[in-house]
DNA sequence: CGAAACGTACTAACTGACTA
DNA sequence: TAGTCAGTTAGTACGTTTCG
């Protein structure tokens, strides 16, 4: 696979995810684009000698990099990539734009495997589209952009989500006592909260926190101290290595935020003016 | 004595592994 | 690929202890 030099491309977006539908598409000179997510495109070549899978990547001033990704499967049944192999391929290359040789990465241990055509599978914005699709031929009196626009900022917490879940399975806890370290931390090292004030910044229960609690105490991640001003409290504290642990996992949530924004390609005061504008809608809310 | 803080038991929902 | 099952997690209800 080739990188070629940048060069100017509409935005467009075609349903390549059916088989059925790629055999329908006439062959054509240049590939058909598929939005795999914003600046982030899969593309499907059909020429008259064969089909293969092409992505590309929005480098700014209305300018995209391509690359060749791989034969399609759909042409050479034994060598080429499936649409989750391609959309695979292009989320390795769109992440880190190493090239690769053209050929299907190695194959990965099973479990790995699973969690790549999963992840790729998230990363398909089709399913937002469907959904759109779906409401605006259901619903053609309603607006449905002010609804997909919400839709795609909780998307956008989902995959979030996803990257913390990560991280806490790094640091070996679940994404709940990761929140808990990470509460105890901020509020400065060596202070103890009551578990009230815990499950009240957490949104979560007195019984989801006593859980939570109960966890990182048995991995001598926190300490519990009695409560001087009040008997019926008993304070939660960090310990050294729970302290260690909220450090660390803190430092992984901000590289990989820095990484998402860099390959986003979004400057300093367009993220300035999205996050006053998110500040107002939440004030709304 | 009512209210508040906390913990425990039980339940529902979700997730991932396994199997047909 | 769909269905099943076990494990995990969080929520609710409620009991105990303590405060004001």
């Amino acid at each position: 696979m080739t990188d070629t030099s940048a060069n100017r491309l509409p935005p467009a977006d075609i349903d390549l995810t059916s088989a059925q539908v790629r055999r329908e598409l006439p062959a054509r000179a240049k590939p058909y684009w598929h939005i795999s997510t914003p600046g982030v495109h899969l593309g499907y070549y059909k020429g008259g000698r064969g089909a293969a899978w092409y992505g590309r990547k929005f480098v700014g001033e209305g300018r995209y990099r391509q690359t060749k990704l791989g034969p399609s499967r759909d042409e050479d049944a034994a060598g080429g990539l499936s649409f989750v192999e391609a959309l695979e391929a292009l989320v390795a290359w769109a992440s880190d734009g190493a090239p690769t040789n053209g050929t299907p990465a190695a194959p990965a241990p099973r479990e790995g495997r699973r969690q790549a055509e999963r992840a790729a599978k998230q990363l398909q914005p089709t399913r937002l589209d469907t959904i759109s699709r779906a409401w605006a031929q259901e619903r053609p009196d309603v607006d449905f952009w002010l609804a997909g626009f919400f839709l795609r900022l909780e998307y956008a917490h989902y995959l979030h989500d996803r990257r913390v879940q990560e991280v806490a399975k790094q640091a070996g806890a679940n994404v709940g006592d990761l929140h808990v370290l990470l509460a105890l931390r901020r509020n400065g090292p060596g202070v103890a909260m009551r578990p009230t004030d815990l499950y009240r910044e957490l949104l979560v229960t007195s019984g989801a926190i006593t859980k939570r609690l109960d966890n990182l105490r048995a991995q001598n991640l926190i300490e519990r101290v009695a409560d001087a001003g009040d008997r019926r409290s008993e304070l939660v504290r960090l310990t050294a290595s729970g302290q260690a642990v909220a450090d660390a996992a803190m430092t992984r949530i901000t590289e990989s935020l820095k990484r998402i924004v860099a390959a986003s390609g979004l400057g300093r005061e367009e993220l300035i003016q999205l996050d006053e504008g998110f500040r107002r809608l939440i004030a709304a809310m």
